[in-house]
DNA sequence: GAAAAACTGTACTGTAGAGTGTAGAAAATA
DNA sequence: TATTTTCTACACTCTACAGTACAGTTTTTC
């Protein structure tokens, strides 16, 4: 798993992750029939720990403006963390020639957060949302703003942006409430 | 271009670009020296067409609820046109063992967006922005929301994302300025 | 029209990596 | 302790690909 999200599937080479494991090639080969069946096999790993994620990540029954605050936080805990990065990296550069596991992580990623706030949001009696997925969408979009991108492409440590975080966190959710209260 | 644009650096092979190129693959070699060399240039070539693009997209003189759908629509084109979401698969995939790349691309595409819309609010007397910047990242964020996310994990077709658009759209600068009115 | 430049196809070298075969050592089980 | 399972190191096959050599053809330039 660490030579896969370190370098990527195709430059990942078996020999490799013998050596990593501490175990020999044709062990690998005994537990798993190939290089795509383990990765198949780390996918489905990953994908489980996301969601167990994910679950523990469900907004409390707070006021919404703790609550909002709360799941930024902990969504870009997670999303910019150096695992996620590597894993986003791993899976946007195969998704194209692996259809099946892009949506995999995308449903179970991504989408799971949304469904999440959106349901949340659709439990609060105080904020009159037309639309509460969109809104949800939305509401992660402005949190996230540029900072994955950011670390994925320019680098640089989580550090500089923990600092700015909280400032972020509140613009965001001061914006959204604001914004819902007139719609 | 078209050949690493489709398969990734690591897959894509001289023979396959030559062929391509309808031309042998020792007239590749005449013209660039490696397949790194190949690729740094198509790269700046990218990075160059970015930038024009990019200028072309700064908001006219408009009210903001005008000027903001005119930018999140010029966004929303630019970032889900298939050239681009297989420029950021490929560069997102290639940042890591080529750094100075990605931060090419970062402060020419994404960052300079945001610039640029960053620069129209600040020359708004009517919306009082304690931060631009912030500002202009969120909102940018807000508009882009899961949708390019989506079209690189699970593939699908624009098509369906434009359908909604417009009403993602107008959620979005609703918002925006309801929120930037009371703040 | 002749000289120079750029091109062509094909076959090559060297390397890296996926996957296997062998013969034997260590570990688990009974 | 005896037997079975799982492991090991090492050397191998086969394929793909980066980059080159060669011998000859086309295109440009003057």
């Amino acid at each position: 798993m660490d030579v896969f999200l370190e370098r990527g599937y195709p430059a990942a080479s078996m020999d490799m992750i013998a050596q990593r494991a501490k175990v020999s090639k044709i062990t690998v080969y005994a537990h798993f029939s190939s290089k795509q069946a383990l990765f198949s096999a780390i996918i489905a790993e990953l994908v489980g720990r996301l969601t167990r994620t994910i679950q523990s990540l469900a907004p409390a029954d707070l006021p919404p403006d703790r609550a909002l605050r709360q799941v930024a936080r902990a969504y870009l805990d997670l999303a910019l963390a150096p695992r996620s990065l590597a894993l986003h990296r791993l899976v946007v550069a195969e998704a194209a020639r692996h259809p099946q596991l892009g949506r995999l992580i995308y449903r179970n990623g991504p989408a799971a957060i949304v469904n999440t706030l959106a349901n949340y949001l659709k439990a609060q009696p105080d904020l009159p949302l037309k639309n509460p997925e969109l809104a949800a969408q939305q509401f992660l979009g402005m949190v996230l703003a540029q900072n994955q991108l950011r670390l994925l492409l320019a680098g640089g440590q989580n550090k500089t942006i923990n600092a700015g975080m909280d400032e972020m966190i509140d613009h965001a959710v001061t914006l959204f409430l604001h914004g819902c209260q007139k719609a």
